[in-house]
DNA sequence: CCAGTGATTCTCT
DNA sequence: GAGAATCACTGGC
C-alpha cells in the first residue's frame, strides 16, 4: 500500500478553497514492527491506526508537529502509512500562507510540513477518507519508485519500508 | 548542529 | 501515581 500510494493525490476541500498534493514520498509501518506506533497495542493515541482501511490517524511530535497517516487495515492490525511529502498541485497560496515556507519546495517536503499545508491537526484523527466530503484520496499514474530505509527511526531502522518517487525534486 | 515543546509511554515505587 | 525518557520533526544558527 506505501509502494502504490506514491503517485496518488491527497486533496483538501474546505470554505470554498482547495488544496492538492501528489504524494511523492511514503513510510509503511505495520502491528508487528517495532517502529510503529501500534507495536504495543492499542492505546487512546494510536486508535485510528487499528481502524478500518481509510481511517485518518494525525499525531502530535517533539509537542509542535502533526504527522498524517493513512491505516491500511485490516481493522483491528494496526498497519497504516506515513506521508512524508508530496508535490503541490493546487492551492499553493494557501499553503505558503499556512506555511510561511521560504521556497515553495519545503511547502509540503517532511512530514510535518505536509500536516501543515493542509491544515491538519490531532482533531482530524480519525476521519474517513473514503467517506469525508472534504478530503479524499484521489488515484494517479504508476511512478517509479526508489525503497530506503525509513528517516528518524531508532528501532527497526534496517528496514526498508521508506518508498519515494525516483528523483522526485519534491522528497524530504 | 541543536533547541524547542508537550503529549505519551516507560519504569519504578 | 510520580518522575524520567522518548519522540515517524523543523527552523534557525
Amino acid at each position: 500500500m506505501a509502494h502504490d500510494l506514491v503517485g496518488t493525490t491527497l486533496v483538501s476541500e474546505r470554505r470554498r478553497t482547495r488544496v492538492a498534493a501528489r504524494i511523492v514520498e511514503t513510510e509503511a509501518y505495520t502491528g508487528d514492527d517495532p517502529a510503529s506506533h501500534s507495536f504495543a497495542g492499542r492505546t487512546a493515541r494510536n486508535a485510528s491506526m487499528f481502524g478500518p482501511p481509510g481511517t485518518l490517524y494525525v499525531y502530535l511530535i517533539y509537542g509542535m508537529h502533526h504527522c498524517l497517516n493513512v491505516a491500511t487495515g485490516p481493522e483491528g492490525e494496526g498497519s497504516a502509512v506515513l506521508f512524508r511529502a508530496a508535490e503541490p498541485v493546487e492551492g499553493l497560496g494557501l499553503m505558503r500562507r499556512r506555511r510561511g515556507a521560504p521556497r515553495d519546495r519545503d511547502l509540503c517536503a517532511g512530514p510535518a510540513r505536509l500536516c501543515g499545508a493542509f491544515g491538519l491537526d490531532r482533531r482530524h484523527d480519525g476521519i474517513d477518507l473514503t467517506r469525508s466530503t472534504w478530503l479524499w484520496m484521489e488515484p494517479g499514474s504508476r511512478v517509479p519508485v526508489e525503497t530506503t530505509p525509513r528517516i528518524g527511526v531508532s528501532r527497526a531502522a534496517d528496514v526498508a519500508w521508506r518508498f519515494v518517487e525516483f528523483g522526485s525534486p519534491w522528497a524530504s
